[in-house]
DNA sequence: CGTACGTTTGATTGGAGTCAAGTAAAGTGG
DNA sequence: CCACTTTACTTGACTCCAATCAAACGTACG
């Protein structure tokens, strides 16, 4: 979709804008000046909100485009041959869709919105070719990719090492961070995913993670009602978090 | 994985130019012209071979440089906050070792040599520079990098949904594969890393990673021996990894 | 207002971890 | 080259965390 007349009508303009965009400081233009931003800018396609349930792309889909998420949020699902679905990644504003997808030119998940939720479409190869003459976007751009690799060896070492309690901790922890960054409270917050979901992620039947969730109440560590979340005692997760299990 | 006769033979000189190097088409510069290809090898530093058990990099010394792996093998290991190590990843002959460090600028993680291994030093900065002028180049970087990613999904998937047997069967297939693509037998080859190291990747005590390699063998899958390993049934190894759990 | 879906709680089970002990293999130094 | 030490691997017995099965309860929404 490109930028039409309808566009240029709403008052939404100086919001689709990314000099104006409240993320700048946290998607990948960061350290441009203001001419190289508007070439950033020029290749961006805004997209109307997507809703609940919808799916922003495909498992298998041709990869074209790269999405920076500026409101809502998304469940990135990956499918495996004959094994259940496994829940990789959430995206919160200013996070990037659909990395994973350059190497092999197919989408290899589906990305589903778990709120209404409004993207800026990037095309790929309009972003690479920008990498070319804009030694900074380029180095964003490794920087995100390494950082979400990173990010992949932390979920590998709290699958493979942690307890359940330890995983929610970490998981509430992870969450309380991302807002944090964001300017929203890391102490209170609304959950867009259900309990199934971050069973999936976390490697857990959403029972345990329903149980867990009492346990910790129980403990005054967190207040749950529904998906509202208010961490009471950060510390304490914190230490539960990252434990050694004996 | 051990060196050939003819790795031996050669002056060392001879071996050291991308253009002859035996690895050309599955490492970085896979798909460059001569000229430009000259250009790469002319940033690469040559390494003397590390011994087994020898440290690449250590976990948050500054990450300067990623190391493409000529012969050998190596083990990554991220310790975090009190929690025990985590295996992250093994490294084969072509693999690029260090791209998770881009991002904070320090190694996320130890690597160790697990046999006498060889490799090629890329300073990342200059790496990064070449990039500029050699989209190919950029592009086999980016997609390295994504591809990375997505083995990184596959193994969160092991990690949270796949039993003990499927998780070993995983590893010999995917080991299999990566000799495979190399032009070595998938069939019949040498671990170079210990029971505890599989175990530790898989999330597995190491006497379960035993108990299974023994359940393997009545079974006529595998014939192992020590260190040596044999596929005798790749078909049924295969229906096992990626059967539901039911 | 009812149906579907999401969530909680309880009872039971099993897969893999832990502990313990023994065997094999690989270094190490005389 | 062989005794000795150390490390790697295997095997068995027992335990426990979290999955599964089952059922009730809440809540959202057409």
């Amino acid at each position: 979709m490109s930028p039409t007349a309808q566009d240029r009508r709403r008052p939404m303009l100086h919001e689709t804008r990314c000099e104006s965009c409240s993320l700048s400081s946290l998607c990948l233009p960061l350290s441009l000046e203001t001419a190289d931003l508007e070439r950033f800018d020029s290749i961006i396609r805004r997209h109307p909100p997507i809703k609940k349930g919808t799916r922003l792309v495909e498992q298998g889909d041709r990869f074209t485009s790269v999405f920076a998420v500026r409101s809502g949020s998304l469940k990135q699902i990956t499918t495996e041959g004959s094994g259940e679905a496994q829940l990789t990644n959430f995206f919160l504003p200013s996070e990037l869709v659909g990395l994973d997808g350059i190497d092999d030119g197919r989408y290899p998940g589906s990305v589903v919105a778990l709120e209404t939720t409004t993207v800026c479409e990037i095309p790929f190869d309009r972003l690479d070719a920008l990498t070319q003459t804009l030694p900074e976007l380029r180095a964003q751009l490794f920087r995100t990719l390494s950082k979400e690799l990173r990010e992949d060896r932390r979920m590998m070492q709290l699958l493979s090492r942690k307890t359940a309690d330890q995983r929610l901790a970490c998981f509430f922890l992870g969450l309380s961070d991302r807002f944090r960054r964001r300017g929203y409270s890391p102490f209170s917050f609304r959950l867009s995913m259900s309990r199934a979901d971050i069973g999936n992620h976390l490697g857990l039947a959403v029972e345990t993670v329903s149980r867990i969730l009492g346990r910790f109440q129980q403990q005054d560590l967190v207040a749950v009602s529904g998906r509202e979340v208010n961490i009471l005692d950060l510390t304490a997760l914190s230490t539960l978090a990252d434990t050694e299990v004996t």
